[in-house]
DNA sequence: TGAGATACTTTGAAGTTCAAAGTATCTTGA
DNA sequence: TCAAGATACTTTGAACTTCAAAGTATCTCA
């Protein structure tokens, strides 16, 4: 039990570091002029254009956790480099609706074979006991966090 | 099977980020001097200092993966934030150990003590079974990244 | 002893983020 | 109807993080 806990504590301490490190150059390869970053708002605008949220932007920028003022920086970049489009919004003309272009969506899908080959190569090689294990424990972790952010 | 392997994935794309956004909201209260990234410097130093590895900066760069000028930067700040110390290596002169300070070794402990916190949090809601299982799931995930890095 | 390796620092530039102020548009209550 | 305030996004100025490449000091070994 005790171990558990140590276990647990090593991988938050530098496992965690080391995954966003090597996702970095994996992506670098195949998306050398996206940033993870960027890549990550790519991402959550093909997620909000595929109908799983809405899709303008201050709920991207919730979505992202970041201000609306960061998001902003962003999507100018992006839309600079044709990965994103903004569309004003017909009735409330104060708003901005963010749509993927094909390049976006490229890139999206090249973001998720990443995710899905990584996922596929756990799972593998995981007896589904421990998967099960595995999804009840990182669900924990979410829940924890999800509590903790009220301070 | 095919259930696990979507909710690895939402865990990948959204949660990851979250607990990251969150740890640092958390650390702002009882370090607010210090960014999640300093502290980070700081807590590998600590590690290092308790004969858990090599103190020396090209060490800690690499432990945490960045490169030597980064840490050359980040270690000047803490120094004159007095929470670590350079000290040149009697032997060879060129190197430089890295050593926590009083007020360094207490942030440490603020560090773990939370990272403890959430362990313990997610420890004892969960049956013996699923800690299994997510220790198991995690040292996975820990490997297939590993064996990524080398391109 | 001198050439090259090693350990760290400096420099210049780019990326990310935020708070706060600014602009445009909408909503609501008098 | 219209002004006050709310809302959605953008701009601005500053700070932080990072890197590559060049620079300095020291060591190693032939």
């Amino acid at each position: 039990m005790k171990d558990y806990e140590n276990q647990l504590n090593d991988f938050l301490v530098t496992v965690f570091n080391d995954i966003l490190k090597t996702e970095e150059q994996c992506l670098a390869k195949d998306l050398p002029d996206l940033s993870l970053r960027e890549l990550h708002v790519v991402e959550a605008v093909c997620a909000a254009s595929e109908g799983k949220g809405d899709d303008r932007a201050a709920a991207i920028a919730a979505a992202l956790r970041v201000t609306a003022g960061s998001l902003t920086i962003m999507v100018t970049a992006l839309e600079k480099k044709g990965y994103l489009e903004r569309r004003r919004d017909g009735a409330d003309r104060r708003g901005i609706h963010l749509v993927p272009t094909q390049r976006g969506l490229e890139a999206g899908a090249i973001h998720r074979e990443f995710h899905k080959n990584m996922v596929a190569g756990i799972c593998e090689t995981l007896p589904e006991q421990d998967l099960e294990g595995l999804v009840q424990g990182l669900t924990r972790l979410a829940d924890f966090f999800e509590t903790s952010k009220e301070n």
